[in-house]
DNA sequence: ACGGTGATGTCATTCACTGACATCAGCATA
DNA sequence: TATGCTGATGTCAGTGAATGACATCACCGT
C-alpha cells in the first residue's frame, strides 16, 4: 500500500462536484473541499489552477476527441461535415453519462463565474478545431467560421438535451441543430 | 463645484485601462487603480463588481445598439439579415473609437481572466439578440442558432480587424464573413 | 437653521491563491 | 543493509480581491 490514498486528483473532483451541488459554489470554501477528500487546501491548489477547474477535468478528453474526429474524416468530406461528425461524436461520449452531464451542468448554469470558465473551455475547444482544420488545408476566415459556428450548434444543442425532462438522443439533436442551422444561414 | 470630482467611474474605467496597459492586468491592484483615479480601493468596488468590469463599461451600450437594429429590422427581413444588419452596426459604432478598442482589446488578449469576462459578455449579447429574435417570432433553435452565429461572425471579423496593420472597414469584414459563413453552412 | 441624502472614507474580516520550507515512505543503488 | 534521492503531501506566512458595518460631511430642500 502506497503512502497516501490513491487518486487524490479524482477524490477532488468528487468532493468539489458535491459540495458544489450541496451548498453551491460560493458558499463551498477550498478548505472544505480538500477535507472532504482528506487533503489540504495547499494540495487542492497543486492539482487544479483554481477553485473553478475542479469541475473542468473532463475538458482535455473532449478537446482530444473532437481534433482526432476532424483529423481522422475522409479527404473528400467538407469542413463543415468533419466538423459536425465531431461534435456529433463528443455528443456520443457526454450521452454515455447523462447523469454526471446533467448534475454537472447544474451546478455551472447556477453560477456566472462557472459559465464565464465554461465559455472559455468552448473557446479553447474551437481554437483547437480551428487549428486541425487549418491543418488540411482550409483557410481563414472559413476554419474559424466553421470551428465557431460547430460550437455554437453543439452549445445550443447541449441546451436542448440537458432541459427536455425525457429521454432524448443527444446525437440526433446535434443533427437537428445542424440542419436548423443551414436552413437559418440559407435564410 | 459639487463636494467631489466629477465621473468618478470614469476616471476609474480611464486608470484601470491605462494601469493594465502599462503593467499587465495582474501587476495591477485595485487600491492603485482607485489612488489613480483620487478614491480608495472600497469605492472602486461600490462602481464595479469586480477588477475586471471596469473594462467592460460600454458593453451594455453594445447590447442596446443590437437589439434596438434587430426590432427595426423590417418584417420583411429574414432572421439571418436582422442580425446581420445588428452586428454591422456594432462594427461602425467601434470603428468609430478604433485607437480605444485596439487598446483595449490588447489588455484582454493578455490576460486569461479578462477573455474569460469578454466570453461571458459576448453570450449575453447573443442571449439578448436570440430574446429579440424570439420577440420577432422566430421559434427556437432558429434564434439561438442565429444569435450564436452572428455573435460567432463578430468575434472572427472583430479579430481579423484588430490584427490587419493597415486600415481596413470593420463593416466591410462582417460582409465578407458572413458571405464566408453561408458558403461554409451550404458546404 | 436643520434634518435628510448620497457619495465617499475607514476599519475589520474572509477567503482564494502563492512561495518557502519541512516531512517522510518508497525506490534505486552502492 | 545502509544511504541518499524523489515526489506527493503538509505547515506556515503573506498578498490581494471582495464585502459588511459604520462614520463623515457637503449639498439640498424646507
Amino acid at each position: 500500500m502506497g503512502r497516501w490514498e490513491p487518486n487524490a486528483r479524482g477524490r477532488l473532483e468528487l468532493a468539489g462536484l458535491e459540495l458544489y451541488g450541496e451548498r453551491g459554489y460560493e458558499q463551498t470554501t477550498v478548505a472544505e473541499i480538500a477535507r472532504r477528500a482528506g487533503l489540504t487546501e495547499r494540495t487542492f491548489f497543486r492539482h487544479f489552477a483554481d477553485k473553478r477547474e475542479v469541475l473542468f477535468a473532463g475538458s482535455a478528453g473532449l478537446q482530444d476527441l473532437l481534433v482526432s474526429t476532424v483529423a481522422g474524416a475522409p479527404d473528400s468530406a467538407s469542413p463543415f461535415d468533419a466538423v459536425a461528425a465531431a461534435i456529433e461524436a463528443a455528443a456520443s461520449r457526454l450521452e454515455e453519462r447523462r447523469d454526471y452531464a446533467r448534475k454537472r451542468n447544474a451546478v455551472i448554469a447556477a453560477n456566472a463565474e462557472l459559465r464565464e470558465r465554461e465559455l472559455i473551455k468552448l473557446a479553447s475547444l474551437a481554437a483547437a478545431i480551428a487549428a486541425e482544420l487549418r491543418e488540411r488545408g482550409v483557410k481563414e476566415p472559413a476554419a474559424s467560421l466553421t470551428a465557431e459556428t460547430g460550437i455554437a450548434v453543439f452549445k445550443v444543442a447541449f441546451e436542448t438535451w440537458v432541459a427536455a425532462s425525457d429521454q432524448v438522443d443527444f446525437p440526433a439533436t446535434i443533427r437537428d441543430s445542424l440542419e436548423a442551422l443551414k436552413a437559418v444561414a440559407a435564410g
